[in-house]
DNA sequence: CGCAGTAATTGAATCGTTTTATTCGAGCTC
DNA sequence: GAGCTCGAATAAAACGATTCAATTACTGCG
């Protein structure tokens, strides 16, 4: 009883083999009476359809493949989950691939999906691989470029955009009357952060009296804010901003331990603080932090509707670029929420780390 | 130039397509200079092995499927990055399916990836779904329960031993000299809590004068813990432990921030505080955390082992039921590191925020 | 020189489904 | 009642790789 297939099925029900496929595929070309026996005799055997017969026949599969840099990046743990959510519900089955930001393995896990013949592909790429997805393109697996500033405009991309990003954070601490504002970020060769920098820098055309002050950070990680923070409170008070603006959760973390726990300035009052990410943690900190959230799990969303649009038609399909504007939101660290307390910020939000289940 | 298949590339190689056949698989009984001849003509013509013929003959696929509760709980996210990449290294590659501990997208997802054929299942299981799994086996597709405490042992399962987590942590605080412990945690419902508890109080046997007191929490969130944390600030001196074991990191992380940030109490100097999962924030925190790590990714790994092992041998295999036992990674919150310092802790390992990049 | 034995190659059958051209009837019209 | 159409069901031909029994080519040996 190993494999029951449509031949069983169709003995069972007394009609041909193509009558069940029928009744599987376009059950109108079949009558009540039949159909109902077929469904009996499916029921019965518990045949399940072999998809690779059924891929095999119609050429193309019912899977997509999604590479990413590292899937514990909680960046791309929200695209895939976003990405997953959709294909689940177009029937579609997700093959997952974790590059870890390395070429070959990225170039290997091309290949391994092109032999499983995927409907299409998302990826967020290491390394140069345009030569490879045009190659996939002749054999009319489409792929959508994810979280990547794409300078072929022949592939589909989302992303979003940072440079929005930042102006929303800055134009926000000055609307809150601050002027004295700092960017704290580095390295400023990842593109993210010298949108995010420029973003901030826009921000500030046309207000009179205020001034940016860049803060370079070695990487973008806590212990990296919190000494950074630590140099601001070694500074006499007058030369101290009033607001930072940090490229990512992790920085912003940082300083606040080093500003507010370790160096016993207060956020916000005596400096307002504003993330990037809006990580699960940035609501949970000793101050709610005010952060720019990306909306991850919409960009694998439609990384996939923008995958199958183009592979329902090949053709006809116009490669689109998404971008997306992330959203301001507002807690304690920039006076949003209780002045330095415990209550949660305004935003809360779907991924908030407060609703996590244990492991 | 669509589609090209063996014939095609037996066609230009000027060989039969049985050659080509075994020129891919069994290239030992292919003469070197045919060998070469149908390289050559493979790559002149890009071809790709189509999967899903491959799989329609051999009756079986190169994929597995692995079917979590959250794809976001970090905890499965390590384990999804340690089988996609033992997977990868056998070839294989991963179904993703995010059941969202709704039990019928986990149903939909058996569904939907039997027929696609997989080699076999990994499941985080929502529901019993014993039924479920036992129809897969009579159809060759074995699973393997991850992280479920397992009274059907006809299966295989990967889990790691909570009790021992909790001796762990309990006695690294008794070894400190503490002796008026505190267990932070709940819902007790939850098996790992309860798990997690007894552990705790097994540790305590045999050691006098010290004692375990259980405060009961309502979820295993940071405002829970600090919550908490502030009442026990709210003590008398003496009535207060002289150390914490938390149920997991976040209850810790509010601890911390209810104690000592928010309290003035001294952390680890008047309590002391173990955390559980060594989450990457652990390390972060402004007293960085000793924490019971769990060893996820390996859990993924072996999962694909044993999946694997009984892929090969249905009939012989015996299901195996893997436990492995957590580690303890000393920091500063039990003294491991400096004081109260800044510096990171003694563990540090691979995944920590520290070292991660931007989105 | 012929024969056995091995190595290399071939061709046909097969996996399970979908699809297309065809057949079979029944019900209608004129 | 002959000719039609239309609905329902069928049989056969794909899809592309693998495998196995059969064939050919070749080597060495007696």
């Amino acid at each position: 009883m190993a494999a029951v297939n449509v031949r069983d099925v169709a003995a069972l029900a007394g009609v041909s083999l193509g009558t069940v496929s029928n009744a599987l595929n376009r059950p109108e070309r079949v009558s009540p009476a039949t159909l109902l026996r077929v469904q009996q005799a499916i029921d019965r055997l518990g045949f399940v359809r072999n998809d690779a017969a059924r891929q095999l026949r119609a050429g193309r599969s019912r899977s997509i493949g999604l590479i990413v840099l590292d899937i514990g990046n909680p960046f791309f743990t929200d695209v895939a989950t976003g990405a997953e959510d959709r294909a689940f519900e177009e029937g579609f089955a997700v093959l997952l691939g974790n590059s870890q930001g390395n070429p070959t393995r990225e170039a290997a896990h091309l290949d391994l999906f092109e032999e499983q013949r995927v409907r299409g592909m998302l990826v967020s790429p290491v390394a140069e691989i345009w030569p490879q997805l045009k190659r996939l393109r002749t054999r009319e697996i489409p792929a959508v470029l994810v979280d990547r500033a794409i300078s072929d405009t022949s592939f589909s991309s989302v992303s979003v955009d940072d440079i929005a990003g930042g102006t929303l954070a800055v134009t926000h601490l000055l609307g809150l009357g601050r002027r004295r504002i700092a960017f704290v970020g580095g390295p400023t060769k990842i593109r993210q952060v010298s949108d995010r920098l420029e973003g901030a820098s826009r921000a500030l055309d046309g207000v009179n009296g205020a001034t940016l002050e860049v803060l370079g950070a070695q990487a973008l990680t806590v212990l990296e804010g919190r000494r950074i923070g630590e140099a601001i409170v070694a500074r006499r008070p007058a030369d101290r901003p009033d607001a930072i603006f940090a490229a990512n959760d992790l920085l912003a973390v940082g300083l606040l331990q080093g500003l507010s726990m370790l160096g016993g300035l207060r956020v916000p009052d005596d400096i307002a603080l504003v993330g990037y990410d809006d990580i699960a943690f940035a609501a949970a900190a000793v101050v709610p932090l005010t952060s720019v959230r990306q909306p991850s799990a919409l960009l694998g969303r439609t990384a996939v509707d923008l995958l199958l649009a183009e592979s329902h038609d090949p053709g006809g399909f116009e490669p689109q670029q998404v971008v997306f504007t992330p959203e301001l939101v507002v807690r304690a660290s920039t006076g949003g929420g209780a002045g330095a307390g415990v209550s949660a910020g305004a935003g809360g939000g779907a991924g908030d780390l407060a609703g996590q289940e244990l492991t």
